[in-house]
DNA sequence: ACGTAAGCGAGACGGTACGTCGCGTCTTACC
DNA sequence: GGTAAGACGCGACGTACCGTCTCGCTTACGT
């Protein structure tokens, strides 16, 4: 039940991958909540029993998914915010997009009205953290922990989140440098000017 | 199965109420999802078969529910902020966090990690129209329909019901007043001044 | 899950028929062993979780299919040796036979060698009662409970019941009448003369 | 598969006793059918994948296990009896009491009512095959295959195994020699004298 | 004594059946 | 007509064993 991905048996590997693949592509059908386990397993050809060899039950089979994109996320824009520079933001911002867009009707799918509150508070949390680095990043003379800054750094991580929902729930996508730039403009509006304040 | 409140049998009200504030005051316990009709049924004092005769099932009895907690915000708020007054909007954020106050572990779970996504779409579609007279309002001189303001209402109207939500999750809970006051200073600063632009 | 026969529900009743007789066409088919509790729940054109509602498992519903059967044997059975003739044992080993004749098929699996040994022991218990029975309205001069007692008894119960099950094998059905008159003979000569000790 | 135990390899000699013993203390403890084969596996240390490479199943290792027993039974039995004397037919009698006290828990719980009907059947084909030899060699005047012969031995044969089932289930153990006495008693009187025919 | 085939441990996998749970529908009888 | 009581069909759940199948390591046997 472990998820290490390094030295595990071949065939473990082959069954987790195709049922991770399953479950996304059954995300972008149908949503998560209405899909059963047998589905997961038929799509990905393999036992339902084996499903169980694996998982606890959907919940964890999406949890440990969830987690893997999220990492595919996390190292890249850390590395990016690492350049004290303005475009640094911009970039990061155009990588968080192009990396949803990857999965796109997956995460329309769980941000939207038919999706999974648990999946929206992870990112959200993740957001704040990143949003939490940049403001010490920009050494924001707010003290941390303040009233002020708890909401503020919440506004901006749903914010933030609200609009990739958005984005995601056009019909025709709009181009990522779009977006990214004016939500560039949003955050640099609401977060204070460190040599002003 | 319908819906009306008024002429309604004294019995058919009596047990729809019930049910209404045992589907509540579970979901405050538990969360929605968790919650069998049986448990509503239960708490309501009423046959299962009973809760089948007024509703669909458990997601129909939610929205019905929810459509009257909805109807308790808005009319209040679009009073208020008929008047021009800076002091309006500020006045309907605080009875905006009042009115949520009061039904407080309802909405901590509804927005909460196991919370329902439909609710908090539903949530956010209304602020997003409040915010979007609220625009209107200020004649803000955004061409209503581009990019640059969909992408900012919906900023907005996230970030709004974010801040709403991490409220809720404070242990201790903090005064409306404060959070009222954060939420409008976020708002003039990112609202473009209507006289400057 | 009760048992009762007589108020229940007219549904109810209709099931537990439909069960009862769809085990017992099963085990003349295939013993009982093998069956599973769909096939039980298929011929008796009920839901596999409908049977689950009346019965624990398929052991459960034999136990109380045996129980009704065996309450067929027992009444007549002990009526007619209270007569203090000869003839009523004679009666009596045809009223047996003619008993588990009815249900032959069903009998033949049960004691067969994929049988029951749970039901050999339950039968064997019911024959020992009634051997017993027999040794006291004959006053036979034995002290009970002696080690000789007990052995004759449960000598005779199993040879008893051997016979029965050797007579149900053939494939040619023996009439009733020679086996009977031949089991009759064998207990007069194994039972002590009461007028003779 | 085969069972020869002579010219084996000893590992694999080593790997079915193991089984065979583990079978037999688990059949002690719990009674045939609720076994399972990762029990064996597990009380024999060794992989249940190589139990598999023994034995079909647990009802292989049963009859396997079963034969041995009763190989150690036949040989003596039919020794004795080639004397003509009385005292064989009560020392036959002796030792086979004598061998199933050897196996005490296993025959107790195999001819039970948790117990294996197969078992029984096998033992009590055995017996009958003992018995007939006896009528012949005592030269009854029976005509071999008569209704009446048949019936006879199955009700010697039955009665016989039922009472060294009985004698099993006692709670302290009656001495061999008295039950051993009691039976020859019964079937000097039921096996007609062949003097006095 | 030693190389090699066999035995074996470890464990993934496809299956089948289990007993349970919750759903939504229905019927009967009561008030 | 609104309810209570509860049987029923249905479908999914998570678990338990089954028998089969690699894959390497280890060990007894034959030369």
């Amino acid at each position: 039940m472990s998820s290490q991905t390094g030295e595990m048996d071949l065939r473990v590997r082959r069954t987790r991958l195709a049922l991770r693949n399953a479950l996304l592509s059954l995300i972008e059908e149908k949503g998560f909540d209405s899909i059963i386990v047998q589905e997961i397993a038929d799509r990905a050809m393999i036992n339902r029993g084996t499903f169980y060899k694996h998982y606890r039950d959907k919940y964890d089979l999406l949890e440990q998914t969830m987690q893997e994109l999220l990492s595919e996320l996390s190292a890249p824009v850390a590395t990016l915010l690492q350049v004290p520079e303005d475009q640094a933001v911009l970039d990061a911002l155009v990588h968080w997009l192009e990396q949803v867009a990857r999965y796109a009707s997956f995460y329309r799918m769980m941000l939207g009205r038919s999706g999974n509150a648990a999946f929206a508070a992870h990112l959200l949390r993740y957001l704040e953290t990143i949003v939490a680095e940049e403001y010490r990043r920009q050494r924001i003379k707010q003290r941390p922990g303040t009233l002020e800054e708890s909401i503020n750094l919440r506004f901006i991580a749903a914010g933030f989140l609200g609009v990739t929902a958005w984005w995601l729930e056009q019909k025709q996508p709009l181009p990522v440098r779009d977006v990214a730039t004016q939500l560039h403009a949003l955050l640099k509006t609401i977060m204070p000017d460190p040599k002003a304040s």
